[in-house]
DNA sequence: ATAAAGTCTATAGTCGTAATAGACTTTTAT
DNA sequence: ATAAAAGTCTATTACGACTATAGACTTTAT
């Protein structure tokens, strides 16, 4: 049940500029170079990766000096799922419980097989904590635990 | 967030055999030919799959004619998180998070860190379905279905 | 004009998955 | 005793996806 690097380096960057964007500065934007720094990102992946979440219309970008990727929402109104999506496909473990990408499994009889009904189990807890998280609560959790560990 | 084919061949034969153990027969047993024909899983990967599941202490075999595999255990005392692990590793997405292979995954701190956050709650929910599940509750929710249908 | 930054496409390398092969061992039936 | 049926074990291949790198191009600020 793996993540892919892909997709690991997808959340990490976008946490990051939902991050920025929630410190109030005039211009929330990050670039590539920054953001693989600090994570130890390789860049030229990085690259592609933002592209394709630009593509996928979750990001925008302002090129040349000065410029880098801002969120195109609000961090409210992105949730995780949706990176996941984007950059590693469906989150159902098998295609016969996809939501975005049903397929049929080849399975006698799809009504009455054991292994469906509990992969379509898995895939719902899955999206009950990937589609319900928005980039925003992750921030807020972040900020609260590091907020508890300087007030103790 | 894939099962591979190993688990999901390895999960279909266990769920056979559960199955199989169920009817109430003298010796619930079915060979590798069976199984890779009911449900066309190709034979000598089922083999291999089969071996590791023995090796793991899930199954036990009796050689020679007449011979197959049937579980070691009640089907109520094996889980499919059990069968999953000794096929595919962990069920965390990323080893961070990772009760039985545990790594660090190389982020600043991972205290405050959001992704880690959230891919432990992944984690807890895959494991809470499969860990959860055994393969007998996967039969009785077979048959439920089956007479449902038949008893409208 | 130049340097900084994103865009885009192609391609290489690597690794795990899926599958196949084949020689060996055990058991049953005749 | 022997042959056929079945599981055991290890090696190896084939393939594709994932990861990463390269390089030429475009846009923008100073």
């Amino acid at each position: 049940m793996r993540l892919s690097k892909r997709g690991e380096y997808g959340l990490r960057a976008m946490i990051m500029l939902a991050t920025q964007a929630e410190t109030g500065a005039p211009m929330p934007m990050l670039q590539i170079k920054d953001m693989s720094q600090r994570e130890k990102i390789p860049a030229k992946f990085l690259e592609q990766i933002l592209l394709t979440l630009k593509n996928a219309g979750m990001l925008h970008s302002k090129m040349g000096v000065g410029g880098g990727y801002y969120l195109s929402r609000a961090p409210e109104q992105i949730t995780l799922g949706q990176i996941v999506r984007a950059l590693d496909g469906p989150l159902a473990p098998v295609n016969c419980v996809s939501q975005m990408a049903y397929e049929p499994c080849g399975c006698p009889d799809e009504a009455t097989c054991g292994l469906r009904m509990v992969m379509g189990d898995v895939r719902n807890a899955i999206s009950n904590v990937l589609d319900r998280t928005s980039l925003a609560e992750v921030t807020s959790r972040v900020d609260a635990v590091k907020t508890s560990i300087n007030k103790p």
